[in-house]
DNA sequence: TGTACATCAGTGAACGCGCGTTCACTGATGTAC
DNA sequence: TGTACATCAGTGAACGCGCGTTCACTGATGTAC
């Protein structure tokens, strides 16, 4: 996923196919095994498509280092684990901005941050689950609240409703409470769609345009 | 939960509090044990909310028995996790059918079913996640089409949707696949507060009451 | 330019843990005679 | 009514496993003199 840094000169340099043997950092550059500690947990994650498979033992192993060298930069495995989450959050919320950047229409942009966050969940089924789906205990407290709700883009979301309500094109109501339910209803589909995946499900576009015309368009006609 | 099977002469037929000792089934009685490990499995499932803590030695002792015991009576820890699986789903599409008993607007049913849905997962979180948020490979075939489709209510929800249509009560739409759509918003709800239980969302009651308008009420004009 | 030395990136071996599962067994219970 | 015996509900001890984590160590790298 992260480039090589820069500046790593020995020839055998972690190979993802051979991870055997893994030559030594230079003296400075001690963080580049940090980077490829991350790495490795980020590829085991996609690969196995389970968190369970992330043991301290198989990401070392996966780095073609030993275990204790992970501690040197986590202090355990929680630590570790939860650095690894670190950097979905900011592709979720990357990616919803992504879809909505340069679009002015807010319902129009409602529906490109809904299809976004399907679109990330459906792709990243295991990152999601880590996200939105872990054990409240399993998550560490720095990853809720504020931090959560700017993941969501609840914020921006209920911008956008609030514009979409002056505007006449939805019913005036709460706008933060309305993203909420708006959240709720995109990640019920994707939940729903990630943990039974061989449930006779319509296909998912098809869910989606349906799920929008039932909240957003929907509202003050009948579904076409 | 279960009352203990009438026949169970001895003193000290396991009391709860103390699972220290318990008196050996009489000769055509082995199913007690049965009932009582899932019995235990189930105790330990509230208490901890952790199906973790479901393990065979923790439940053993937790009925006052010896580990290989539970081998009598089920194949192995899977067997016996999905065994108490079994009665959660019972019980869900149990609740939403006695909240609908009875009433006649399909409308009214469709509102009742969604209260039971969503109260049955708030009030039994780790049960539900078990049914419904578990990952794949870990949830036996068994429990997925139309044992799903029935505990969640599906085809009763979709003829209530289609009574509706008829009344124009509701736009004229696939009702299955509304049903899903309904299906996947009390899901995300349940789920997401279940999930994040430190996130500050409004109480679940106005959030429901929300949500049936955004969906359902809703339709055909703004909303109040 | 050469050498002693501090630093730093890692290693190797081991710890204790709880787990699922197995196997040969025991001893109370009921039954046949 | 009394006794040998088959049955059946469990037990006790042990297996091998992968896990997170620790500790004392090594040996290459750069630096000071």
């Amino acid at each position: 996923m992260t480039p090589t840094p820069a500046g790593a000169t020995p020839v055998a340099a972690s190979r993802p196919d051979a991870p055997q043997r893994r030559s030594r950092a230079r003296r400075g550059e001690g963080d580049r095994l940090r980077e490829e500690i991350l790495a490795a947990a980020e590829r085991l994650l996609v690969e196995t498509g389970d968190e369970a498979a992330l043991s301290i033992r198989a990401i070392a192993s996966a780095v073609g280092v030993t275990p204790p060298s992970i501690y040197l930069h986590f202090t355990g495995r929680t630590d570790l684990l939860f650095a690894v989450c670190e950097r979905h959050w900011a592709q979720l919320s990357a990616a919803m901005d992504a879809a909505a950047g340069g679009v002015e229409d807010p319902v129009e942009r409602l529906r490109r941050r809904g299809e976004a966050y399907v679109r990330f969940g459906l792709e990243h089924p295991e990152h999601y689950r880590v996200l939105m789906m872990r054990r409240p205990d399993q998550t560490p407290d720095r990853f809720t609240d504020e931090r959560l709700a700017s993941t969501a883009g609840l914020e921006v979301v209920a911008a956008d409703l609030s514009a979409a309500m002056e505007a006449g094109r939805f019913p005036r109501q709460d706008p933060m409470e309305a993203a909420v339910l708006l959240w709720m209803a995109v990640h019920g589909m994707v939940s729903l769609l990630i943990s039974k995946p061989d449930f006779p499900f319509p296909p998912p576009k098809q869910l989606f345009d349906h799920l929008y015309r039932m909240t957003l368009a929907g509202f003050g006609g009948p579904a076409s």
